[in-house]
DNA sequence: GGTTAGATATATCGGCCCGATATATCGGGC
DNA sequence: GCCCGATATATCGGGCCGATATATCTAACC
């Protein structure tokens, strides 16, 4: 997931470890902290398997920073990290792809939404069987967690159709504008 | 965490592996999965703490279940780990400690929601900020996902604001009962 | 009576990830 | 001239996850 973000950004411009941190924190963050003891043997690990190459500067420039560009193989290993069907059940895999939305066809956009959709319309029935099965045995401050995240995953699931349906609104049309 | 989740379980009775995993799943498997790799070295690990032991059953008896019990020094961990001011900032592991919430008095919880509060706080206020700083830079699903955690997270702090003014209309008296 | 499927139960392995820590430079303020 | 915070890279230990293996128990089904 990861080298997936890595390449991701990678796909718009070079950049550097500290860069790629700032960006993904700056936009996951909320989801997903990235620590430099993860970031920087993946980019490592990308660079071994050919899927970035580091760029060196002019000789002449104090060459402090170490800036990555991405190659054919690793846009082709995006491609299909981002097509991949398996891990929208976890929330930070799902954030990642959603920020990367606008490198996947419209048909494409909803299939991934649909399953996010069956996976917390589960979760919602899952929990709700929980609190049935359970009601007696736990306590009241257990209670209200699990409630109050089965609402938070009715808000998710509302949240979801709302952009199937502008995807589907807006047809093979273009992605939504940014308010 | 998982140390703190186990001890908690065994307060209320000795258990075995398995069966501490099908009860926290069944109450905090929504935020959190916990894998059976993590479990039994987790439980191996406070074994040889001493925080728990080993009981076996009766000679004659088919002796395939691992059967646990909290020990003194295991309690103290507990109890400590519960109080331990720090990590509010993790969902999972706030999570876990509203489960055992029983264990506080009244005061105690009070603090944990106040930090949890501020915490939410905070970082509504650096995602307002992102949203801000990163307005043009960011695309609309970026966008829409960034504004989604914010309501999720002023959620959030509503729901704690309803936690701490039940905790203090209770007073020091009994925990609120089950809906 | 047999067998088959699913729940119960424990265990381990490789690999990834996190938090902490170390180190060094750069730019700006005082 | 110095110090601080931001920039930038790197590594280490330990914990966690997903996958996998193994075995038994129980209930259903024909």
């Amino acid at each position: 997931m990861l080298e997936m973000a890595v390449l991701g950004l990678l796909k718009d411009r070079t950049m550097h470890g500290y860069e790629l941190k700032k960006e993904l924190t700056a936009t996951l963050g909320q989801f997903w902290q990235v620590s430099y003891g993860s970031l920087y043997p993946t980019i490592r690990r990308l660079e071994v398997e050919g899927a970035v190459e580091r760029i060196f500067p002019k000789a002449d420039v104090v060459r402090r920073k170490n800036i990555y560009r991405i190659t054919a193989k690793g846009e082709e290993m995006f491609t299909e990290a981002l097509r991949e069907p398996s891990p929208v059940s976890d929330d930070a895999r799902f954030g990642v792809k959603l920020a990367f939305f606008r490198y996947l066809n419209p048909d494409a956009r909803v299939e991934v939404l649909e399953r996010r959709r069956a996976y917390l319309t589960d979760k919602v029935a899952e929990i709700r069987g929980q609190l049935r099965t359970y009601r007696e045995r736990i306590d009241a401050y257990t209670y209200r967690l699990m409630e109050h995240g089965l609402d938070n995953t009715s808000r998710d699931i509302e949240w979801v159709d709302r952009l199937i349906a502008e995807e589907k609104a807006a047809g093979a049309g273009p992605a939504p504008t940014t308010p």
